[in-house]
RNA sequence: GCCCCUGUAGCUUAAUGGAUAAAGCAGCGCUCUUCUAAGGCGUUGAUCUGGGUUCGACUCCUAGCGGGGGCACCA
């Protein structure tokens, strides 16, 4: 058993010898390791109930207290806190734990099924900065849950359908542009959308267009919509397969459009007419109306998600399944799940929405219609560029490869660092830093502990724990990753294991800056072992947050 | 007008109701004949305002003020 648990039994122990019943054992990690490894303030809580003070009774409950296996030490300090100080040897444990097993790895969702869809972008419009920031909190979220036990399916979901597409068509027309050039389809879609807001006849064409790409009445507009469709599905898998996801599902409204329709229908009592639509009164659930079926029979977003849902649980049967996107849809997801709780309540209780904030601009939101939209791919080669100088000094084989993963590292970290509730001020000068607090910060150390290790074995210096080595900054905070793993899970809040890879990667730094580890004595053995655990702290870190590790740079 | 999110150092962000509010950038000063200086060390600097709850509030409640998003045929 853990020592968190061991010492959590303990107290609760302990707290009953005193007649104490705490349903809760609050414990947690000092903000300064002064203050021990685990702490607790379970005194300061029930001194006044008891009519003494904080101080008294955490030195009641510390007398109360049995020994605890893997704590070296309990004192009482501050108000009232009493704090844990875990053994040498508990410490040196979880060094050899992250260097023999999945380090890191959780059981807090063992034998769920969940499906986690995120990305989504819009085949015939960009693949912008937005969609980065999807795909990045997105694929961390997939890989936190899948390491703490659950298996998961990643899911995309491409609107293929819908006036977006109308509009690239009749701007692809327009200006003759080829469809299957990924990059005229962006330019098509500007048009074609400024059209639609200045140009009364341009809106009525673009509305037969729409009519005609969901009843495929129309070759000629089939041969445009089939090669554009697929000139931008395969353009968005260069940019997937760059950014390190692979999707087991795609879903296409195309698909879901019918699938939802079939569902509006079917229930009339919850789907009524109203002006010549369809609608949801979600007034009814303390939210607002929504339109399923605009007046033209065409079926919204709203209904495309409905049918969604069924054929996810369909194509593979989940305990749950989590939507990301961002803020500007939550509104819209609180009334679609209103809505499926009652056409499908079961069903409905495992969907779940993630919402993030919005990549923002200084200059203000991004509009691809306004043409102020900066894509992916555009970003990710400036921070290629950015990062080639420092690759070609670098030791690594391949320079290209390695500027590559150091720009996916750089974008991803800046999305992945913050609470996901924020906005991202976007500002390239601060996306193409390499330095400090930065997703290059991460890999650089990550492989400064690859190569040191490799230089051990090179000099065949094995590694061997000493089990009585003193616990330093750097071991202790080491011990912490299981739990910081495990509360990103919790939360659903992959910053949450940034932020202690981060105080992590600096610990390593100081420790290697001040410690020569392959000193040519007895004690060098020890520090490898150290040097090989944090390797595999860092690696797997990094993995959970789908940031690459290079072992060269 | 109503609903949701949000206000921390000059800037970008952390902080599980808990101990001295933590980093990076920018500035200034050190540090490579030692395993990678994309590093390390030092230094200046902050909780929007008013009430409240609590032993204890950046955190919770409340009233303001500022920013972002949403609120019927877009996704």
């Amino acid at each position: 058993m853990t020592a968190a648990h061991n010492i959590k039994e303990a107290l609760k122990a302990a707290l009953a010898a005193l007649s104490i019943s705490a349903s809760e054992v609050p414990l947690e990690h000092p903000a300064v390791l002064e203050n021990g490894d685990y702490s607790t303030s379970i005194a300061l809580k029930y001194a006044k109930e008891l009519k003494t003070t904080p101080r008294a009774l955490a030195e009641r409950m510390v007398a109360a207290l049995d020994a605890v296996d893997g704590v070296a030490k309990v004192e009482v300090a501050g108000a009232g806190f009493v704090n844990f100080f875990l053994t040498n040897a508990a410490v040196a444990e979880a060094i050899e734990s992250a260097r023999t097993k999945e380090w890191g790895r959780g059981s807090i969702n063992t034998g769920k099924k969940v499906m986690v869809e995120y990305t989504d972008p819009n085949p015939f419009k960009e693949f912008h900065i937005g969609h980065l920031m999807s795909n990045a909190i997105g694929e961390a979220t997939a890989r936190l849950i899948e390491y703490s036990g659950a298996e998961v399916k990643r899911a995309n979901y491409q609107g293929d359908v819908g006036p977006h597409v109308a509009k690239a068509i009749w701007g692809l027309r327009k200006l003759t542009l080829d469809p299957t050039d990924a990059a005229a389809l962006g330019t098509a879609y500007a048009a074609g959308a400024s059209a639609f807001e200045d140009d009364g006849s341009a809106r009525a064409e673009i509305d037969a267009i729409n009519a005609k790409i969901y009843d495929r009445s129309d070759p000629e507009i089939n041969a445009v919509y089939d090669a554009g469709r697929a000139a931008s599905l395969a353009h968005f898998e260069d940019i997937y397969a760059s950014l390190g996801t692979k999707f087991d599902f795609y879903f296409f409204e195309s698909e879901t459009a019918p699938e939802g329709l079939q569902l509006v229908a079917a229930h009339p009592e919850i789907f009524v007419k109203s002006e010549g639509a369809v609608v949801y009164q979600g007034e009814k659930a303390g939210l607002h109306t929504r339109v399923f079926i605009t007046s033209k029979g065409l079926p919204t977003y709203e209904t495309k998600e409905l049918g969604l849902a069924r054929m996810k649980a369909q194509k593979w049967p989940f305990d749950q399944s989590i939507t990301v996107t961002a803020h500007e849809q939550s509104g819209y997801f609180e009334v679609v799940i209103a809505a499926m709780r009652e056409v499908f309540p079961d069903l409905a209780a495992k969907i779940k929405h993630i919402s993030h904030g919005m990549m923002r601009l200084s200059s203000g939101k991004m509009a691809s219609r306004r043409g102020n939209v900066i894509t992916g791919e555009s970003l990710l080669a400036d921070l290629t560029e950015a990062a080639k100088e420092r690759a070609a000094e670098s030791r690594a084989d391949d320079t290209e490869a390695l500027a590559r993963q150091i720009a996916v590292a750089a974008i991803k970290y800046q999305i992945l660092k913050q609470a996901s509730g924020r906005d991202i001020i976007f500002e390239r000068d601060r996306a193409l830093s390499l330095e400090g607090d930065s997703g290059p910060y991460i890999q650089y150390t990550h492989a400064r502990a690859h190569q040191v290790v490799e230089k051990a074995r090179e000099q065949k210096v094995s590694a061997k724990i000493d089990a009585a080595a003193e616990a330093t900054e750097l071991s202790r905070l080491l011990h912490r990753f299981p739990e910081a793993v495990e509360y990103a899970v919790r939360e659903l809040e992959p910053h949450l294991l940034t932020n202690y890879l981060l105080e992590f990667a600096s610990a390593f730094n100081r420790w290697y800056a001040k410690e020569q580890i392959l000193d040519g004595t007895p004690a060098a053995a020890h520090k490898v072992a150290l040097a090989d655990a944090a390797r595999s702290t860092l690696k797997n870190g990094l993995w959970l947050l789908g940031i690459p590790a290079p072992e060269k740079m």
